[in-house]
DNA sequence: TGCCGACGTGTCAAGGTGTACATGTGTCTA
DNA sequence: TAGACACATGTACACCTTGACACGTCGGCA
């Protein structure tokens, strides 16, 4: 389960509500690994249960602060060192295509054009971040290169995507007999 | 659910037996949608009870042949064409990387030489398919097209991630001061 | 003051997913 | 013919994930 480490991970930067977590899963992993905060709730009531995290205090509006605890650290460090690493791409669109041969030319084509889009305007988005000042939010902080690394992530994967799609278009019809009409 | 057109994908190929979708569903379909079996009779069970697919006989084995009706085929198409995409791309090694900073220097770099290793070795695997004979299964049927697509996209995300993952590791520390040591 | 709306934490039920276990069938061979 | 083994289907349970609902807090404004 990648959840629990995914919250660890940005409890490590420093403490932070479940609110807070949540937003943050949402804005800078969801696009990875999506999470509703009823399941960060629940996670974070069974890490706290095991110690690697603790309620630091009770804020302005009931808010709890949720800091990690040396034990918690040392997990993340072994997760990431020691710990498995599951190499399924989970890509819906990759799945869809192995059944293309069921849609229509015409619809796939169009299909394949949205795609593209997409995965085109989203490596461009990506490309912004690896360019931009708005890392400012972590200045010369550990975290800039992780993050940077992150985003060449996105823009490569989302940029091959996109080429694929492109790709996929051109490619013409194996042997197709409809092609006479 | 992506299991549900799945397996309808598959079963629009051809009838085949909850054991047979199994397997192809992990050897095809597994590196982007694992699957296990208690699942796959599980859903087969609720695709009868919809109507969309029909046990067609009982064969030797206690063999239960599954084959797709009219309004399972409806449906698959339906979902391929207007279906709503799902854009997230689950990798857990990406998860990872946001996290990266975490690591000590020589335990990161480590973990990206094996990562970017095993990446090219699937990319090689899945270029080996493109341009294979051992498409000879499918001959010139109409599934070809989509094989060769799927496939090619397997080799450009593989691909992309061994090239990133050579990037990181030459990647400087974006500033580091513990370089003096 | 009274209400609205954003903030913030939580429960619950339903459904998806994974692991372990149980059962029966046919083939091959000692 | 007894046993081992691959084939084939299924159940049981635990856990993960999602969507809907509920409740308390604080600030602003009519």
């Amino acid at each position: 389960m990648s959840l629990r480490h995914g919250l660890l991970g940005l409890l490590a930067e420093g403490p932070a509500s479940g609110y807070d977590l949540t937003r943050r899963f949402q804005e800078t992993l969801g696009p990875i690994w999506p999470a509703q905060h009823p399941q960060i709730y629940a996670e974070l009531g069974r890490l706290a249960d095991a110690g690697l995290i603790e309620v630091e205090s009770r804020g302005p509006r009931g808010r709890k602060a949720y800091g990690i605890t040396g034990a918690g650290l040392d997990e993340v460090r072994r997760w990431l060192t020691e710990g498995e690493v599951d190499h399924t791409l989970r890509i819906e669109p990759l799945l869809r295509s192995v059944f293309f041969w069921l849609m229509a030319p015409d619809d796939l084509d169009a299909h394949l054009e949205r795609e593209g889009r997409y995965f085109a305007e989203q490596a461009n988005l990506y490309r912004e971040h690896t360019t931009a000042k708005d890392r400012g939010d972590y200045g010369d902080s550990p975290q800039t290169r992780s993050i940077r690394i992150a985003a060449e992530a996105g823009v490569r994967l989302f940029q091959a995507l996109a080429d694929w799609a492109e790709w996929a278009r051109a490619m013409p019809p194996v042997s197709d007999p409809d092609r006479t009409s």
